[in-house]
DNA sequence: TGTACATCAGTGAACGCGCGTTCACTGATGTAC
DNA sequence: TGTACATCAGTGAACGCGCGTTCACTGATGTAC
């Protein structure tokens, strides 16, 4: 039966929500709209009254997770010297905890593979994203605005690296390649 | 029909050559044990006279993808002075030319994400490759054994970060992002 | 070396399954009076 | 404010499709004599 606009605003949040979650944790190909809907207390049916397809589903989720990663760190990050701001983002994005609960974890890390190979739309929206978290992550440097993004991105690809390398590789070879990149450079 | 031993060992080379470069490009789930049948000019019938599964195929393709990059690779740095040989490596990792044609591209930059949600087995080949690589890697260092490892596994971890990053994101971000790791550190 | 036969690489139809999407339906919500 | 009715969020069955895997079959290969 019909639900009030909130109700129904209510469950278009927990629908991107749960997306979110989901598709960090599965990737996107194993994430099924079904499961989704199931995971916002809902029946798949309804799905198409809130997306026109699980694409669009896929880019407002991956939006969402990047709105928050972005939040999570600024939070984390402002106000901080940037030498501490630098360790405390490198701590945090190679700790276990991190690497170990992708569906709360960095979009970049948990979904960049799934990402690569759809279509432009999908592309865009993550490249948005990432402009966002590296706003975030250039906290961490000083210099011009052009040497802190520099900066940012060449530290925020080593991070994302080594915990996508981490996370490919049997336990052994994760925690080398975690050492070797938790240490200053 | 029953074909000869050799014949059936060149099918084998097709199925995981083509399997290897499948994977790398399409990505595991999209990679579909008829196309790879096709690609090596047989019927898909006819692929559990090699595999038992479609698994043991992807571990069988990831390992042959890795030993394909890492003999590129020492091929082009042996003999050479750390400084360029690294200078090279950073050059064609973050090529045009690599990033564009992902079935002959690193398998870590590749399939590192579809690999994060596979079961063990898959994990542990791919984390055997990783460390085929970064043999490969160290030849663009000096120092220790040890100091050498670290060292590239921080380099490697900023190519991989960065060609992941690219590849999931629109071209402007890409070339902004491939544009900051491309200048030495 | 020649022959008779068992083996088995490859074929193509078929299986059960889960997927994204569609649709007729339900009944509470929102609106026009 | 109260009423009559159109709207539409959510339901659950159904669709067509592609997937991994199985299987009966074919006929050249490999082997035992």
């Amino acid at each position: 039966m019909r639900v009030s606009r909130d109700e129904m605003n209510r469950s278009h949040e927990r629908i991107v929500d749960g997306a979110s979650r989901l598709l960090r944790e599965r990737g996107v190909d194993s994430t099924s709209v079904a499961d989704v809907m199931e995971a916002a207390g809902l029946t798949h049916g309804g799905f198409y009254r809130h997306f026109d397809t699980k694409n669009a589903l896929v880019e407002a989720a991956i939006a969402s997770a990047f709105a928050q990663m972005k939040n999570l760190i600024e939070q984390n990050l402002r106000d901080r010297e940037p030498a501490i701001a630098r360790q405390m983002l490198r701590g945090y994005y190679l700790s276990e905890n991190h690497l170990a609960h992708p569906a709360g974890a960095c979009p970049v890390a948990t979904l960049a593979g799934d990402v690569a190979r759809a279509e432009p739309g999908l592309k865009a929206a993550f490249g948005r994203g990432v402009e966002e978290m590296l706003e975030a992550v250039a906290l961490c440097h000083t210099g011009t605005r052009d040497e802190r993004k520099t900066a940012a991105i060449r530290d925020f690809a080593m991070l994302v690296g080594a915990a996508v390398i981490a996370r490919a590789c049997d336990p052994v070879m994760a925690n080398t390649v975690l050492a070797a990149c938790r240490t200053p450079a």
